[in-house]
DNA sequence: CCACAGCATGGTC
DNA sequence: CGACCATGCTGTG
């Protein structure tokens, strides 16, 4: 963050850069000659074209360079190269594999790619009003953060040095760097035409197409080299003309008495310290005033400044650039503007520290409380000119959950209210795309305050410290949205190893459906079950049925019998309490209580068999997610030699089916291992007396069935290994139910039983049975667990053999006594069953 | 014991 | 590797 965009190559002849970069272009081209940069063509050059890296435009002739105006430079040069994409949206055909239309495209967040005119529609669309300028201006400017060929940072530093609307910015780096920035050929176009050759020769990346002004900017770039103009990047003036290209409110100027001699070392101030002031927060920092606001800079409030000690740590460079200077640590009273023209005094002081300066402004907790920020949130700074007075603004942070970001509305500034804010670089949700990072900060800030003194983590994770509420919940939100993820229609995956490993690649981005949870029927074929969104039945579906993320009975076209709601589901409730995540039934329960009573006629689902077991053993265990770190990352799916019931299997989807009467490894092995349990189960049985735990199971039982939801709570401390990837799996839970009270044996709780009252805990971690099955409780323990293996074992056998009789209460002898449906965690069960009976296995059997 | 002021430390960039 | 800065620690009133 703090080093400088890597430079550019600075020579006027770099064509070998170029050529590496876009051979298909221009291999043979060279700086001298005359004839059109594009290699596939002979005439005389006479036109610009793209930017080139070095900084240089192709010189294309006039027919290349109309083509590429127009757009189809690739279409008519490259239609046979790869890197073809088709745009998201329109299903426009985009070449996304060299720099000649590397601003023809946005990557998408989700994956896949947009065409600039529909990543510009719908951006412009939606959030034009209330993003920061910058981002606009990405899509402004087709810039491709994650392209990979391109020097991200360089791009990114460029698109910053743009801002959108009526706002002026800086292009500092010219000076700086020479050749930092991104142009676009509308900037010709501008009223002040500020894009001299020199400065144009020294920016980035031309844009082929129009844009900018079409989301109606005016850009403007103050490339006075002379005047190396630090941030701000932009100045407003409310009541002024634009400038003229020289910002005369800038620099030079003599601020707070003291003349702006560093401005080269404001001009490296961090990025992460610009100003994106929006519209809006600038006209309510000037109020009506006729002053010019100049921004300064802005800062997230860490949690010790939004904390109660009332200092906010500047950043020293800011401080520097923008405040008064001071000599003494001491410091002097620095009176602000809130934007509501509330003034308040500060003191602007410093410590010494590292032979160096940590400024501060002391006193600021009335001001931060009154704006009612907190550690997350941002504090603006600007300054009205010519008045030099000044302002503090503020930015809330988005909120934390997509569903709050939904519903509510962030406020930006005083009172303007916007939405989506404009975090950038610091938006939580751009953190999304950086690997787990997600809403760091915002989640930090609403615990950060309170948690002052309560941690001795290290600085990282401190600084990276999420309330665990939050974190949870962030978890189980990523591991929904995980769960929805499939590899994207007819798709072949290639194969890749890493590390001596196979990895199914997907080279599109998965796509999100319906959570569906896939099974195996009666006849060996794999299927999925769907809930209708409207009656909330299941209903079963071909395994490689894509659905959209809504569906109902209605769209069921693969079953036309139950392509309506009033038909009856076939899976009986318990069925559907072994095949469904709890955390689905939990929402089922509560949603369709009544659904569920309509239920008059259910059919069976037959002969599941080992398939089923072993299809869930995959299920649950074959594919864990990664948001169970431990799971994936100590045991990789199918681990070449691992005898374990997942690697024992082909992968996924491949291989044959199983029937109840197949010898395969799988089956037999599933086999032995129950047939060994029992085996043992029934030994020890005999040995000890379980009657109490008996009687205490069945006193559960009488109350198993409906209860409501309400004592559930999710557990959170552990990681499951028992996820899935979603590619191949539908289910998206993770999430666990317990029921709390009615079985409070904590040992019980605390051993590898489940705490759903004799159900598998499905969290059970091959790498934790030392702390799961301790010496000190390994006589009670060692029943539980064999009793409740053996209760998955009836209650798999029960509903392996279901013959459609719709009883789920039966003669549940061992039945958990759990709460239920709403308890169910079948689809893991197979997973966990199986690993409870190999530890107990081994167990005895050392 | 608490709050505050100032310094020190250590992680991150 | 040094600068920065978030935050912990400690002394003092």
């Amino acid at each position: 963050m703090s080093s400088p965009p890597p430079p550019l190559p600075t020579s006027t002849t770099a064509t070998t850069a170029n050529n590496n970069y876009n051979a298909s272009c221009s291999s043979s081209s060279t700086v001298l000659s005359i004839k059109c940069f594009n290699s596939d063509c002979t005439d005389v050059k006479s036109r610009k074209g793209w930017r080139l890296r070095s900084g240089d435009f192709a010189e294309l002739c006039d027919r290349c360079a109309s083509a590429y105006e127009e757009g189809s430079f690739c279409e008519a040069f490259h239609s046979r190269a790869s890197g073809w994409r088709c745009c998201e949206s329109c299903g426009k055909r985009v070449h996304c594999g060299c720099i000649v239309s590397i601003q023809a495209f946005t990557l998408l967040d989700a994956g896949g790619i947009a065409c600039l005119a529909c990543a510009r529609k719908s951006f412009v669309l939606s959030e034009l009003q209330t993003r920061m300028p910058y981002e606009v201006d990405r899509l402004n400017t087709g810039e491709t953060f994650s392209a990979p060929s391109l020097e991200k940072r360089k791009v990114e530093d460029f698109s910053e040095k743009f801002i959108n609307g009526n706002l002026r910015i800086r292009l500092r780096d010219i000076v700086e760097n020479g050749n930092a920035g991104i142009i676009g050929e509308e900037q010709s176009q501008t009223p002040s035409s500020l894009m001299e050759d020199a400065s144009a020769q020294q920016f980035g990346i031309s844009i082929p197409y129009k844009s900018l002004s079409e989301s109606n900017s005016q850009i403007e770039g103050s490339v006075n080299a002379l005047q190396p103009a630090p941030p701000p990047p932009f100045t407003k003036h409310f009541h002024g003309s634009l400038h003229n290209g020289v910002d005369s409110s800038v620099d030079g100027h003599i601020r707070n008495g003291k003349p702006r001699t560093d401005a080269r070392g404001r001009s490296q101030l961090l990025p992460r310290y610009w100003p994106r002031f929006t519209d809006g927060e600038l006209h309510q920092i000037s109020g009506n005033s006729n002053s010019v606001i100049k921004p300064l800079f802005e800062k997230m409030l860490s949690a010790s400044d939004a904390g109660r000690i009332g200092r906010l740590v500047l950043p020293k460079k800011c401080a520097e650039a923008y405040f008064p200077p001071i000599s003494q640590p001491e410091g002097l009273p620095l009176r602000v503007q809130d934007s509501t023209g509330k003034e308040w005094i500060f003191q602007f002081r410093f410590w010494p520290n590292n032979n160096s300066r940590m400024y501060v402004l002391e006193g600021v907790t009335p001001c931060i409380q009154n704006m009612q920020l907190q550690a997350g949130d941002t504090v603006t700074f600007s300054r009205l000119e010519p008045e030099g007075k000044l302002v503090m603004g503020f930015r809330k942070a988005t909120s934390a959950t997509p569903s709050d970001q939904d519903n509510e509305t962030s406020q930006i500034g005083n009172g303007v209210s916007t939405k989506g804010d404009a975090e950038l670089d610091h938006s939580p949700w751009s953190k999304v795309d950086k690997s787990g990072y997600i809403a760091k900060e915002v989640l930090e800030g609403k615990s950060s305050i309170r948690k002052r003194k309560s941690s001795t983590l290290g600085s990282k994770s401190k600084r990276l410290r999420i309330e665990k509420e939050d974190m949870i919940e962030l978890k189980l939100t990523w591991e929904e949205a995980q769960g929805l993820l499939r590899p994207p229609p007819d798709h072949v995956p290639s194969i890749v190893a890493i590390e001596g490993f196979e990895f199914e690649e997907y080279e599109d981005a998965p796509v999100l459906g319906k959570p569906t949870i896939f099974a195996t029927d009666n006849v060996g074929q794999k299927v999925q079950w769907v809930q209708c969104e409207d009656c909330l039945k299941w209903r079963k579906l071909p395994a490689n049925t894509l659905l959209p993320s809504k569906w109902a009975c209605s769209s069921n076209t693969w079953d036309p019998e139950r392509s309506s709601c009033s038909v009856a589901q076939e899976l009986t409730a318990e069925q559907l309490e072994y095949l469904i995540p709890s955390c689905k039934l939990v929402v089922a329960s509560k949603r369709s209580k009544d659904a569920r009573k309509e239920i008059d006629r259910v059919e069976a689902l037959e002969g599941e068999g080992l398939d089923t077991l072993a299809n869930l053993a995959i299920l649950g265990e074959g594919e864990a997610f990664p948001a169970s770190s431990q799971a994936t990352t100590k045991h990789p799916r199918h681990r070449p030699g691992c005898s374990c019931i997942v690697c024992i299997q082909p992968p996924s989807g491949k291989g044959p089916k199983h029937k109840q009467t197949c010898t395969c490894t799988v089956c037999q092995t599933v086999k032995r291992r129950f047939k060994t349990l029992m085996m043992k189960r029934e030994k020890k049985q005999s040995e000890k007396e379980a009657e109490t735990k008996q009687s205490e199971k069945e006193a559960v039982t009488t109350r198993k069935k409906p209860q409501e939801p309400s004592a559930e709570k999710l557990l959170d401390d552990e990681p499951s290994p028992s996820s899935n990837t979603g590619s191949e799996s539908g289910s998206p839970n993770k999430k666990k139910t317990v029921s709390e009270g009615s079985d409070g044996d904590p040992k019980r709780m605390k051993s590898s039983t489940s705490p759903f009252k004799g159900q598998i805990d499905l969290n059970i971690q091959p790498e934790r049975e030392d702390e799961l099955s301790p010496g000190s409780d390994s006589g009670g323990g060692m029943m539980r667990m064999l009793q409740d293996a053996t209760e998955t074992y009836l209650r798999m056998q029960r509903f392996l053999s279901s013959d459609g009789d719709n009883n789920p209460s039966g003669n549940h002898m061992l039945s958990s006594g759990g709460t239920g449906e709403k308890n169910s965690v079948m689809p893991r069960c197979g997973a966990a069953a199986i690993k409870m009976l190999t530890r107990i296995i081994l167990q005895l059997f050392p």
